[in-house]
DNA sequence: CTAAATGCAAAACGTTTGCATATAG
DNA sequence: CTATATGCAAACGTTTTGCATTTAG
């Protein structure tokens, strides 16, 4: 599916929201949708709309933000420094996408594997707890800062 | 290990390294010591050292969990609600330590178990990426919410 | 005496909100 | 005409910082 029937397709979950694909909510999508290994914060994601639509407003951008969450056009992840970072929704996706975060380069590398099926119908059984979705990330060092270690 | 030899333990860790036990670090401790399953926000075990410390200030908290984390006393944990919670590591605790976390009521429990020892490896050996620790949180609906929403 | 630690207040940070204005069904 | 959405600025809650003061090796 190329990016402009991506496009079509939100438009088309938006109205079936009572909202509207406006061209602030399609600029955040089209930096989304050209940065989707990037995990930006709203920030980042604002001054690349600006190239779209200098006029656009950061509140803007977050309103864009929390109504796709909610819609789950994009995903908020959390890396607990103290800011969220976005990325597209992809169908299947979700619960097959974990990340790799480099605790001295800060960079961030995905894969996706169902790592956690067995284990969550193990806990259900176990804990009574109903499992809905999950986040798992790992820390540690990436290849180039670990290739620079040895160095220094 | 009862509490004061806990207590005992992390002052010479504290001293190790150049710092000092001192009265408002010894509070923070206390709190989180007395609360192990609590999950405590700063506000929290600031409010709660001031019962020990009435003339504790925010800042000092703020100061102490840092140290504290720094020195992996304590671990901080980020549930996404824009605040971080604190609580004790205890040893041996850290790899196995993960968290049921209800998306109903916001309650939090935990389970411990090595579920993720053979997939470190795997991710070793696939990535290139060498992992030093990891964050595992499951969401979902507790018992309790279950069955209010049977009902409900 | 000196380095570490504290309390307070102010600042910083990411994020949210109020409101008047603009846009589009 | 009316709902929805926007930009701006102000407000918010959490966390950090500057600085004068206190504490303890």
């Amino acid at each position: 599916m190329d990016n402009e029937n991506v496009l079509e397709e939100i438009r088309k979950h938006l109205e079936k929201n009572e909202s509207r694909l406006t061209p602030q909510r399609e600029a955040v999508i089209r930096v989304l949708i050209n940065n989707d290994t990037g995990h930006l914060t709203a920030e980042d994601i604002f001054l690349q709309t600006k190239r779209y639509l200098p006029e656009i407003g950061l509140a803007t951008v977050y309103r864009s933000l929390e109504l796709l969450e909610k819609l789950n056009v994009v995903y908020r992840l959390d890396y607990g420094d103290g800011q969220s970072r976005y990325e597209l929704t992809r169908a299947n996706e979700e619960h097959y996408h974990h990340h790799l975060i480099c605790v001295q380069c800060g960079a961030i590398s995905e894969f996706n594997d169902d790592l956690l099926g067995d284990i969550e119908k193990q806990i259900a059984a176990e804990s009574d707890f109903h499992i809905t979705d999950h986040c798992l990330r790992f820390f540690g060092y990436c290849k180039n800062c670990r290739e620079g270690r040895k160095k220094g």
